[in-house]
DNA sequence: GAGTAGACTTGGAAGAATTTTT
DNA sequence: AAAAATTCTTCCAAGTCTACTC
């Protein structure tokens, strides 16, 4: 009864000290839109800081470039030996990385392979800007590959410094801010209002993946994958055999209503062409899941759904094109959202 | 400061439940 | 109604970061 009870006085945040659903999960995105305030700043500091003479902050603001622009995760120090051998941004090795003065004709690349939490590899190849790429090149001068890349940078240091930047920065916020930035720029750059609804959905796991890429979401292939496509082919063959079968359908229709010019052979050519338009939508569709699937092989969306993503935007989005939430949260994920779905409007932004 | 205990968040996969296909 | 496929839930390890000690 008192489980309830709290709960659902809990729910509606009318009561002052008694936090509401999901509070915490509301400041974490209220801290990361308060970046988006001083991102410029910080940007502009870390680009002076790339010329400092002392060594610690050169490093400090190369580091958080990284995670700032590849959205790395902090780093911290870890026992040796017991735990795998993985790492983040600030405890990157010389023998994590490349330099490339040019490479596929981009300048300035930066080729990193790693292991990441939970031994995810993380391969990407990154052109930088140039004082970053000589700092690196000082940062490798004289050292061994297992040498620690930031020598002279702790998580700590670093999270000091944020600190100082803005009220609860910390390096993972900058995952959280530009996530959610950048399902919204996704979002808003994708989304076709003339597509229905399938199309929009389509637009929205696009924009959702381009984040969990970005985050490094990654998943092993499913089992079934191969064959669930092969099926899925088949089925659009057979949809498309009966588009044309039914394209034939009205034509014929139109010839006899040529010939007759009665009523009834009029109706019938209005329900070949009504039948032609169904199979064609439902062609489209499946053409839709299969692009979809298919750009979705490797690619986790689950983690930057629940974790990254500030579900107001989701929210907005859904309401401003008339998508049910339920085709994009379930159950469970509604209920965790719940502060979002009736806080934000169409017009939220992030 | 340096070190570390512990609260809290984030991670993919395995197993369970549900939906779709046959 | 069984089988297959997909989606959801649960699990707990692996991270992040603060707070506290020395």
């Amino acid at each position: 009864w008192c489980k309830g009870w709290n709960k659902d006085r809990a729910r509606d945040g009318k009561y002052p000290g008694v936090p509401f659903q999901g509070e915490k999960d509301w400041q974490k995105y209220e801290v990361a839109r308060r970046l988006k305030d001083v991102v410029h700043t910080i940007r502009a500091q870390y680009r002076k800081d790339w010329k400092s003479k002392e060594l610690k902050k050169q490093q400090r603001a190369v580091a958080l470039y990284f995670i700032d622009k590849l959205a790395l995760r902090a780093g911290n120090e870890k026992e040796e030996g017991e735990t795998a051998d993985t790492v983040g941004c600030c405890s990157l090795r010389v023998e994590h990385i490349q330099l490339h003065r040019r490479l596929d004709g981009q300048e300035h690349v930066v080729e990193f392979d790693f292991l990441g939490k939970d031994s995810i590899r993380y391969y990407n190849k990154v052109s930088v800007e140039k004082p970053v790429f000589e700092n690196l090149q000082l940062f490798m001068k004289n050292k061994d590959p297992t040498d620690d890349l930031f020598d002279q940078l702790t998580t700590t240091f670093l999270n000091k410094h944020l600190q100082r930047l803005m009220d609860g920065l910390t390096a993972k916020v900058f995952r959280t801010y530009n996530a959610s930035i950048t399902l919204q720029e996704q979002l808003k750059a994708l989304t076709n209002p003339e597509d229905n609804v399938a199309g929009k959905l389509l637009s929205y796991n696009r924009a959702n993946r381009a984040v969990a890429i970005l985050c490094n979401h990654q998943r092993s292939v499913p089992k079934t994958f191969a064959r669930s496509m092969e099926v899925l082919q088949e089925k659009i063959d057979a949809k498309k055999k009966q588009v044309e079968e039914a394209q034939e359908g009205v034509k014929k229709a139109e010839d006899e209503f040529k010939e007759t010019k009665d009523a009834k052979a009029e109706a019938n050519v209005e329900k070949k062409k009504k039948l032609l338009k169904r199979l064609e939508e439902q062609l489209a569709k499946l053409n839709v899941q299969a692009t979809d699937k298919e750009e979705n092989k490797q690619i986790a969306l689950g983690t930057s759904k629940l974790n990254y993503l500030d579900p107001r935007i989701t929210v907005a989005w859904c309401k401003k094109f008339g998508i049910p939430i339920e085709k994009i949260y379930n159950k469970t994920q509604r209920e965790k959202f719940a502060w979002a779905i009736d806080m934000a409007g169409e017009d939220f932004e992030f």
